[in-house]
DNA sequence: GATGAATGAGATTTCATTCAT
DNA sequence: TATGAATGAAATCTCATTCAT
């Protein structure tokens, strides 16, 4: 048999891996006047979009319809519906991480108190302000890994903040906060946030009085001193 | 009871509700021995996809060929893919009205502790066997009108049930609980809930000390005599 | 930092990763009556089709519409366009595969002449009759790499079996068919191949007398003895 | 010339012609410096991006892209991407025909040979520099009716320029080249078409070596003296 | 001349649901 | 009961082409 032929082919070999094609994304690209207010439209509508209906039950369509653009359009500026819900989140989470470092030191005293029930509302406000893209969110199931992974992280860094805040005041415990205090954090900022995720979802909840007991929960869930042996302890036992 | 929850959904409502003629959901024909048994198969796979994917990732056909039976007879036992949902939701939700009633009477001592700690590793077990269909109904904008009130009130209860057990040992306030501690409890189990909605989720966090914690902020979230003011006091300031 | 925290999920990771899904290209589906009979709708409309228009300018639309039936229906049956033309090639391919066993000895005589004119004439035939397939597959940009190895392998094939009948009543050379007439064979076979081409194209040429042609080259082109230093030597010269 | 020749394609004429209205071509326009450097830009990356994935697979935005220009000005130079491919296959079919009457007298001889051998090489290299193009215009279905009677045109000629080429010399013969040398210089010239096309789309043959043999077949193929009966006969048998 | 932006028709593909056997 | 087959609405995405600046 012929020794020569090598059946495969180089040269025209590239028509099958289309690299993404349609897309560029956009944001990468230089946005004159019209592009900028093109894109903030269509955030705006997919905002509205997702809020009123989930991510899922959106289409594409459905955002262009709002934003008052076309389908093309839409593929100009994002990739696809999850890019543009990406790009939404990273705004909340940009949010969610300022509030992160505004967590304040929260003193065994009426000032601390009052500090912390400040952050608390606040939290709520964000919260809420975001409400239709964090309430998708915290559904695993919907986004991509490497948004959840961002989403964690951003929930794991507040959750260290908290603790920092709480156990910074404690003097008798010169050896800082521990495992337990941190995952206590975390379960009160779980508290947190579902809460506020009720109230999105429509849940009517008095609000004020609501971050009242948030606020009272927390205070109560870091004890002055630390806990030993894997028990709460409060003071007065 | 709380007073407070109107438990519909205001905003996310919208989800497109097209196809809705199913044919004669079955159910309410008498079974016979193989009919139980295609039956109890096409749960088992449900469960098993809606767990390994989401609601809405998972197509009839997932389930179907899972369940090696054909798309027809799915037909033949469910009206449409959330017909299937809600079946296995209220075994979910069943499960919860039962540890609803199990709930103690937690008294301020070791005992209570003991207790309340003891209920809590069991809602956390539940939840964990349930995950995957008390997860997807975490996610409102998801499941149906009739399914999210359904929920509601079984949140709801078991918020009432908390606060009961909770708030009963109180000698010194006859008047029973307040809606302080409604609100309290309520802000409680959503903690539970999520905190065990991580784990469910992949997040691996060190369970039994987790049990632990969640017990002692529940436990300190009730003090012993209720606060005034709209603000917790733990007795010891 | 919370140590604890392993921010990927393991249990509901699933959902990215969709396998294939819709298509269950079928024909490893056990076909009853009826599908085998919407099967062959299909592709006959597909051949009819790529022969119409070339593959890349028929839609999925067209094909289904020939075939009188759906769009949902056709990606019962085949995964995509691509899918559908690779089946109409296997059947092309499995043609020429029968008619490269049937190359003749060509002795230098009347007989061996005639048996060779026969087989060209079986190629044109053949050829003509896969046309729509053909012509397309000749076009290496189009399909894909699969499908390009094995119609090279087939082309290869043919060539060899060429080389074979051709220098098979060689008594003077023992040694077999060289590189040389290996070559030559190739070459033999594209031409056979773009003549048909052309005729297929449209392009009116006169059949029989062509036929003869390419009978009287393949024939030319094989001198009795081989042919030395690289260049051709017909025998009397 | 060849009589017999019909140079419309019956069958594979379909193919979809939207889009018409293309914008004022342009090319009739006096271009100055900055324009004819775009022009060529244009151009260039059009040959590149067609050679590497082929007519259809290439977007006028892939073009553009690598053309380092925008989207709109490519429509100034370019009515379409039709348009574009034209004006490259101008460019080649223009040295397919300078090659034309460049093919030598072969007479019977070794000088003959050498000539024809020469010529050969030439067309080899010339096809394989244009090839990009080659390859999509030997793709019937491809090409725009206007530009595929273009490039059957030159073929013809090309035909007929090898029928006078070999059989200039037949001193024997007064009564010149007939029927059956012109076809026998069109499949002679299919061979060279598609040994070359292959060897472009990446089959590795041994250039030198295969462009000795399509000499010799094509020496082979004009035997000195006509052929009578429609059958091949070598002078000598 | 050049270019960012917009457009919308159309192609591909999926999937819940129904139906005939 | 069970199931293979069919359906068609709808969603996603692409891309040639035009336009205003």
């Amino acid at each position: 048999m012929l020794a020569v032929h090598t059946p495969s082919r180089q040269a025209p070999a590239g028509q099958r891996q289309r690299y993404s094609r349609g897309g560029i994304p956009a944001q990468q690209r230089v946005l004159r006047a019209q592009g900028r207010k093109t894109l903030r439209r269509l955030l705006e509508a997919g905002l509205a979009e997702f809020g009123a209906r989930g991510l899922h039950a959106v289409s594409v369509d459905d955002v262009v319809r709002r934003a008052q653009t076309s389908h093309g359009t839409f593929y100009l500026y994002f990739s696809n519906k999850e890019d543009l819900f990406q790009a939404l989140l990273r705004d909340a989470l940009h949010e969610m991480k300022i509030i992160t470092d505004e967590f304040p030191v929260v003193t065994r005293n009426e000032a601390g108190r009052m500090a912390l029930r400040g952050w608390v509302h606040r939290f709520c406000d964000i919260y809420l302000t975001h409400a239709s893209v964090l309430r998708i969110f915290s559904q695993a199931e919907i986004v991509g890994e490497a948004a959840w992974r961002d989403g964690l992280q951003t929930l794991f860094r507040l959750a260290e903040a908290i603790t920092t805040g709480m156990t910074a005041s404690r003097q008798d415990v010169p050896d800082g906060p521990g495992r337990h205090d941190e995952l206590t954090a975390l379960a009160c900022l779980m508290m947190l946030e579902r809460v506020n995720y009720l109230i999105s979802a429509g849940v009517r909840l008095p609000r004020e009085e609501m971050a009242d007991r948030l606020t009272a929960i927390l205070y109560a869930a870091f004890p002055a001193a630390p806990m030993a042996g894997g028990r709460g302890r409060t003071g007065t036992e």
